[in-house]
DNA sequence: TTGTAGGCGTTATCAA
DNA sequence: TTGATAACGCCTACAA
């Protein structure tokens, strides 16, 4: 249905191999320069990407796969890496996998299918040394958010050690000493450098750390509500909570709010990653706040360069800082 | 690099037809077949969907464009979109076109040309005709969320007339007179319907309109953190607000948190949208739910119904309807 | 059941 | 500068 170059070469009267030349920026006559544009125009002919991809080996397509759409930190992250590649000339093909580990391998494989020319990816997990498998095969591929034990990859996050150290220390520095931690499931790597922070923040102030303060939730709303009305029904509750990430973060505040518990005044609390949600409660919240748009633009950027070949210091692993946003949430014990 | 059919017809010795078919699900000799599993297997043979594409004319990707991809009112619908899709053995390409009416073409354009199955959209504009010439392509497409005038297509949207009309009946009957409303922009037609329904239960309840109580925001956080201020700023000052978008009912409660606006005694509010917010904000949120999922499901069934050539009743137009979630916002001037 | 051959819409090489 | 022609990897009559 649709014009194709051969089509424009009956209108013009020119050869197919004339005007595919001219498509790709080679020289043509003058005349024949406006008679294939008239040409173009008329049929109103578009390249089949997909015939030129099958072609050139190159799609000018970049996959994209994160966990979960629905999850708004992943989808601003995808939005700034798209930012940067649309300038490179490049367009994103974006899948979610639902937070399903089979599913991943799964659009992993349709991405490839597709013949992306690189792959973004903030990963779970790597069933079977699947990922290992293919990096093999020199699909340019770049890790975000998380690493993968033993999976040699570029990877940008987030320097989760010290943005739990950082919150959790300004709560100690404010007097708390019974800090309770809402933290993620074992299976991925930021869950466990939150952790770590949390710990060693402990040891740096000879604080002992009470196990049943250390809650394991699931990273999502309803965990997060779980855990803080757990750590609120302890005989010896915390005078302080860090949720360390923004569902749990969410989550949390409802049990807050269903309780009726006074922040900071009963409770101080530090959640997770959300401008905008740190102002809609009340009272305003202490949030760990992540560079999403850093991280977007250096994922974009390295896979980019290796795109172009350049493998320089492969593979790099990129740790951003995050901020502390202080607000209203946190009592200071010692004033 | 990657194996093809030809590699494994080497691997095997049998012919490319021959794998061909039984890739495609034909008969051959047991013996062959396991022959071809096993190069399959040892080659990593996999079948290049471009050059399939380009053969059968058939992608078995279906386009999805939204504005945002900061949105989650918009992803959450394509991730329901793409759960029936994908059930139906169809992928997903997903884009964002930022809220801008010019790179929607652009878009569109590149999704055309990775020769989609179909495109879903949640469409701002139609510049120049474009959709309708689109169309005229006859390639499938559904616009969601919003119809365009003039744009004859099979459109799933929600009943924002009445979604208004009950929200703000539901604040009348309930005492208030003064209802303020902070709608969204002239030229996306949700606005235009929302404040519609808003107007109409005034003029049914005989209630003149007092036209400093209707405040016109962005539809973004900020423009409902300002006409929120605006409102309160009044020299007489609604009795209850009516926020007709998400990202807007952010900034007003954000506004709302500053000023120390005590909800529902000192402001009634009815918010859209979002049932985390509803209870992270304190007191818990009324507000105006519609049916993502059902919104997902139906434009991706709809879309499925077209591509296989099934045209009845179109253009259809299917409209969902929405629910008021009541909470604890609002205050009962009656009781 | 299997294989031969032509074509999908491009690009790229090499003559003309 | 232009054009004929052979790929790219796959599918599909049609013939064997």
């Amino acid at each position: 249905m649709a014009a194709t170059i051969k089509d424009v070469a009956k209108y013009t009267g020119l050869s197919i191999a004339t005007i595919s030349k001219y498509i790709n920026g080679g020289n043509v006559l003058e005349k024949n320069k406006i008679l294939i544009d008239d040409a173009i125009k008329a049929l109103d002919f578009k390249v089949n990407e997909i015939a030129r991809g099958l072609k050139t080996n190159k799609t000018m397509t970049i996959g994209v796969l994160i966990p979960d759409l629905k999850n708004i930190f992943f989808t601003t992250i995808v939005s700034n890496i798209e930012n940067v590649l649309i300038q490179n000339g490049y367009s994103t093909i974006l899948c979610d996998y639902k937070n399903d580990i089979a599913l991943e391998k799964e659009k992993f494989n349709f991405l490839v299918n597709k013949q992306v020319d690189g792959i973004i990816i903030i990963p779970q997990g790597d069933i079977g040394g699947y990922f290992r498998e293919q990096l093999k095969k020199n699909i340019p591929m770049v890790f975000v958010d998380r690493y993968i034990e033993d999976v040699e990859c570029d990877t940008i996050l987030v320097d989760n050690l010290n943005a739990s150290y950082n919150a959790v220390e300004y709560l100690i520095t404010r007097g708390h000493k019974r800090i309770g931690i809402i933290r993620g499931p074992d299976n991925i790597c930021t869950s466990i450098e939150r952790l770590k922070g949390y710990i060693r923040v402990h040891e740096d102030y000879s604080m002992k750390i009470d196990e049943s303060l250390i809650k394991k939730g699931d990273n999502d709303v309803e965990s997060g509500y779980i855990c803080l009305n757990q750590l609120l029904d302890l005989n010896f509750p915390p005078t302080a909570v860090y949720v360390t990430n923004y569902e749990m973060t969410l989550g949390a505040i409802m049990a807050l709010n269903e309780r009726n518990v006074k922040v900071p005044d009963e409770l101080s609390v530090i959640g997770f990653d959300n401008l905008h949600i740190a102002r809609v409660v009340k009272p305003s919240l202490t949030i760990v706040v992540q560079p999403m748009e850093q991280i977007g633009e250096v994922a974009a950027n390295t896979i980019l360069k290796r795109i172009k070949g350049d493998m320089n210091n492969y593979p790099s692993m990129v740790r951003l800082k995050t901020e502390l946003m202080i607000n209203q949430s946190v009592k200071d014990l010692c004033g």
